[in-house]
DNA sequence: TTAAAATTTAAACAGTGTTTAATTCTTGTG
DNA sequence: CACAAGAATTAAACACTGTTTAAATTTTAA
C-alpha cells in the first residue's frame, strides 16, 4: 500500500524516501522499456536502484502496484492528447488524434509497447481511473459523431452510440496490433485511420464519402 | 519434446502412453475450462492425471507445449467452422460464420475463453499451423469482398485486400473482447456483426447498403 | 527367465513475488 | 548535546512456480 503521508513536513527522511520513490519508479521504467515487462522483476528493479527489494514494498509497493502506477501515468499522458484533439473540426478530429498519438508512441516506442501489453493483461486500464479507460475514451467518437450528423456529413442513419464505438474498436485493434509488434507505428497509424476513415464512409452522405475514399486512397498508395 | 513413436509396435506400454497423454490433455482441457489458464499449473495437472511431474513431461511437454497441443486442437475446429461458412451466398457467409463460431463457442465457453486469451498471450495463434492463424484466416474475407465486388453489391471503390483485414479486425476485436469478459457471446455476435456490416457498407451499392442498414438496425434495437 | 531398454518416480534445482525479524538510521525530546 | 522512541531499511527466509536429475520400477524381447 506504499506510504501514507509522502511528506507532510519536508522533512530529510521524507525527502529522501520521495527521492527514493522517484529512482524505482524511474528505473522500472527504464526496465520496462529496455527489456518489456516481462523483464520487471523485483530483484532486478531493486539492484537497478541501488536498494533492496522490501525498501520498494515499503516506498510503492508490489509488481502490480508498480505497473498500477506506471500505467495510471500513461492514462494521464493519454487523455490529454485525446482533450486536445476535442477542439478540432470533426474531420479532422479523428486524424489529429491518432496522430497525436503515434507521435506521442514514438517519443519512446518500446516503453509504450510494453506499457500497453502490461495493461491489457492486467486489466489495469479497466481499473485505472475510475470506471475503466475505455469506458471513457469511447466518449469522444461518439460526440464527434453526433457533431457530424449536425453538421451534416454523416447521415445519422447509424446511431453515434454504435458507430462511436466501433470507431472507437479501429485504432484500439490497431493499437493491439501495434503493441504486439505486428506492424511499426507507421502501420498503427495507417491501419487506425483506415478503419475510422472506412466507419464514416458507412454512414457518411456523398460528398462527405467522397473525401473519405481519396483519403483512404492516398493511405493504402502511398 | 513428448514422445517421438507413440505406437509403432501398438505394445501394451505404448497404449499405455497414449491413454496417459490423452488423460493428461483431457484434464489440462478441464482444469481450463474450471479455472482459468493461469491456474495451469503442472503439479495440480499432474494431481488431476493421477500422474507425477515427470511424466507430464515425456508424454506431452512442459507447459507451452500443453499450451499449444490443445490450441492447436482449436485452431483445426475453427479451420473447419470457417471452411463450412465460404460455401455459402457472400452476404450470409460473413453471418454464418459468426453464428457458427458463436454456437461452437457455447459449447464450452469457459474453455474457449481461457484457450483464447492462452492463445492471444502466448503468441501461440502466431506459430500454429504455419505462418500463422491471422494471415490464413484474413483470406477469406477478402475473398468474399472479391466476390461481392463481382456479385455487384460493393462498389469496389476498396481495396478487397483493403476492406477484407478490416472486416477481420471486427471480429477479432469482437472475439477478444468477448474473451476478456467485457461482454458475453450475445454480445460477441452482435459486435461482430455489426462491425463487419457497417464495414461492407463503406463500399456497399445503395441497394445493398440499404438491406445492411436494416441488418444493422435490427441488430442494434433487438 | 532374465538382462536391456524405456518409463515413471521422488527429490532437488532455479527463479519468481512476497513477508518477517533484526538492524540501522532519523527524529524530537530531556 | 545525548538518547530513547519510532520509522525505514536490510538480510534472510518463505511459498510457489516451471523444470531437470538420478534412482527405482516396469515392460520388452531374447
Amino acid at each position: 500500500m506504499a506510504v501514507e503521508t509522502l511528506s507532510s513536513h519536508e522533512t530529510t527522511r521524507s525527502k529522501n524516501m520521495a527521492k527514493r520513490r522517484e529512482t524505482i519508479l524511474r528505473e522500472a521504467h527504464a526496465l520496462i522499456a529496455d527489456e518489456g515487462f516481462e523483464a520487471l522483476k523485483i530483484r532486478d528493479l531493486a539492484a537497478r536502484a541501488g536498494l533492496t527489494v522490501p525498501t520498494i514494498y515499503n516506498l510503492v509497493g508490489g509488481k502490480n502496484e508498480i505497473l498500477a502506477v506506471i500505467i495510471e501515468e500513461m492514462v494521464v499522458q493519454l487523455r490529454a492528447i485525446q482533450n486536445e484533439a476535442k477542439i478540432d473540426p470533426v474531420e479532422k478530429s479523428f486524424a489529429k488524434l491518432i496522430n497525436d498519438l503515434a507521435d506521442h508512441f514514438a517519443t519512446n516506442e518500446a516503453f509504450f509497447r510494453a506499457a500497453f501489453i502490461a495493461g491489457d493483461r492486467s486489466g489495469l486500464f479497466e481499473q485505472s481511473s475510475g470506471e475503466g479507460i475505455f469506458a471513457h475514451f469511447v466518449q469522444q467518437p461518439i460526440e464527434a459523431c453526433s457533431r457530424a450528423v449536425e453538421a451534416g456529413l454523416l447521415r445519422g442513419q447509424i446511431a453515434p452510440e454504435v458507430l462511436g464505438p466501433q470507431i472507437y474498436g479501429c485504432y484500439r485493434l490497431a493499437r493491439q496490433d501495434w503493441a504486439n509488434g505486428y506492424f511499426d507505428l507507421d502501420g498503427f497509424r495507417k491501419q487506425a485511420l483506415i478503419g475510422v476513415f472506412l466507419c464514416l464512409a458507412s454512414d457518411a452522405k456523398p460528398a462527405f464519402r467522397e473525401r473519405l475514399m481519396s483519403k483512404v486512397a492516398s493511405l493504402t498508395s502511398g
